[in-house]
DNA sequence: GTCGGAGTCTCCCCCGGGGGAGAGTTTGAT
DNA sequence: ATCAAACTCTCCCCCGGGGGAGACTCCGAC
């Protein structure tokens, strides 16, 4: 073997990534083997680079896309330490995440009743329910779901609490409320209002937070307990429920939220959907 | 709104399924469409097709793909509930290890120096060493490492373990050795031998293990302790020798494990690799 | 009836590679 | 030197959709 001139075959051997990713890398600029044969069009790579491919692997391991790998090997390059903790900070959430779902999963998984095809869920008959107007607090933001909502909260939440210096303190009047401005379901950059009752007198100086008053609506109700995911089963008893009644969608869907995931087992979750109709 | 004539927009808005996704079901037959206008080809749905579309979101959120998904739906429908119980057991086998990976990369996230980017490691450095002819049981097998693995090693323990009745007793007489057969590295279908160095007599009835000596060879030594995707370093290392040296590989690289990773935690995992050299 | 906005259609690119085809290269053995 | 085996190249399809373009269609308001 000619001394640092590793095929590409070999040069997988070394470092455990197949022929196939080491081409991507290249064509990504990520790992550029040191030498191309111009006619042939062979790669060849360096032992000096064996430590750059294995980081490389390192880090999608961790669970980097291609791109962040390049920023951060190019950020440790240049001392950037800061730069590969906020990356890093961003993977451990979304890691933790992914934890948690997967424990769900597994628990689904795991429960003997393969017939039902799904979820452990119990949802309530759905039913009319004239929902008075309500003065609420609330934030609107485009984003993904399991992230924009729970932060959401945490922001109106925190405001709450602040109470901003007022006298009397602002208190809230109902369940956190999610309303849903898609006319469609979005993975991402989803319409999201988060929406908090309140009561007493409010001022706000933050432009992001609006005080405004959700109009009355009547609606279907359904009431879900389970984990959030099986909230589909709420929309379609609501929607069947329309459907068999001569009723039409009137405006955007709401969810009520009445525990805090951070308390409860998520079995125990217990959230009411929205969903305004008039007649037709 | 004309029952049962939903357009995709609102089913979308129902099942939350976005409408990417249903027609994505729709073109691989696993949720077509009750009706579909032959001229507009605009997609209509009914009620009666909620059910199956939050069945299809459930076990796609349960990590199974668009094929397992109908597969099982079909099952189900056939009421063949050992088929259901196969799949979620293989599923659920799955999500514990990908938990288990994510508790491990959790673990390298949250420690606090990033730029040494990626693992916490020790790798002794290479040395050369002579290793003598051995007499082993083997199991050889096509397969992915993470699956093949363990297994391989669990067969062939069970076996040493029953003894095969035979006196005296056959004994293990040195650790689990992987020998990998492939030039390069490969996610799946990779050509994996488990062996087991062992004195005494032995005899064998199934055609799956065999019995067998393994050539002497010269190689390159690096001993790794660390989690075992960390193990890569630990190639790097040998590699780097040899090119340092100029040895040049002969022949498959070999692995020894020298603990059980169901009794150690996996940051004091002990493996050592050995590359066989001869000089050129 | 008609017009505009919203809904829907199809088609193409993206992720991170694995699998495989078909053609050209390199290398080791004779 | 020759020949075959093994290696490498590029190109295309696959997963499970998201994003977006460009064109058509539907529906409600006037």
């Amino acid at each position: 073997m000619a001394p640092d001139r590793i095929s590409i075959g070999m040069f997988s051997l070394v470092t455990h990534l197949s022929p196939k990713a080491l081409r991507l890398y290249d064509e990504k600029g990520l790992l550029v083997p040191a030498e191309r044969d111009i006619c042939t069009g062979y790669r060849y790579y360096t032992y000096a680079q064996i430590e750059r491919a294995v980081r490389i692997k390192n880090l999608l391991w961790l669970g980097f896309s291609l791109d962040d790998a390049a920023t951060l090997l190019c950020a440790r390059d240049q001392g950037d330490a800061g730069r590969v903790r906020s990356l890093f900070a961003v993977r451990l959430v979304a890691t933790e995440r992914e934890i948690r779902r997967l424990h769900a999963v597994q628990e689904v998984l795991q429960q003997q009743d393969p017939l039902s095809g799904g979820f452990r869920m119990s949802v309530t008959e759905p039913e009319i329910k004239e929902i008075p107007a309500l003065r609420v607090i609330s934030r609107r933001e485009r984003g993904v779901y399991q992230e924009t909502i729970p932060r959401l909260i945490g922001e109106l939440c925190t405001f709450l609490e602040a109470g901003g210096g007022q006298q009397p303190a602002v208190k809230m009047a109902g369940p956190v409320m999610f309303i849903c401005h898609d006319e469609e379901y979005r993975e991402t950059d989803a319409d999201i209002e988060i929406a908090i009752p309140v009561s007493g007198r409010v001022s706000v100086d933050t432009a992001a937070i609006e005080v405004r008053s959700l109009p009355a609506a009547r609606v279907v109700s359904v009431l879900y307990t389970g984990p959030y995911p099986g909230v589909a089963t709420a929309y379609e008893k609501a929607f069947a429920y329309l459907g068999s009644h001569g009723l039409v969608p009137a405006g955007p869907t709401r969810e009520l939220y009445f525990n805090d995931p951070t308390e409860v087992p998520e079995t125990e979750l217990l959230t009411e959907v929205h969903v305004p109709v008039r007649e037709e």
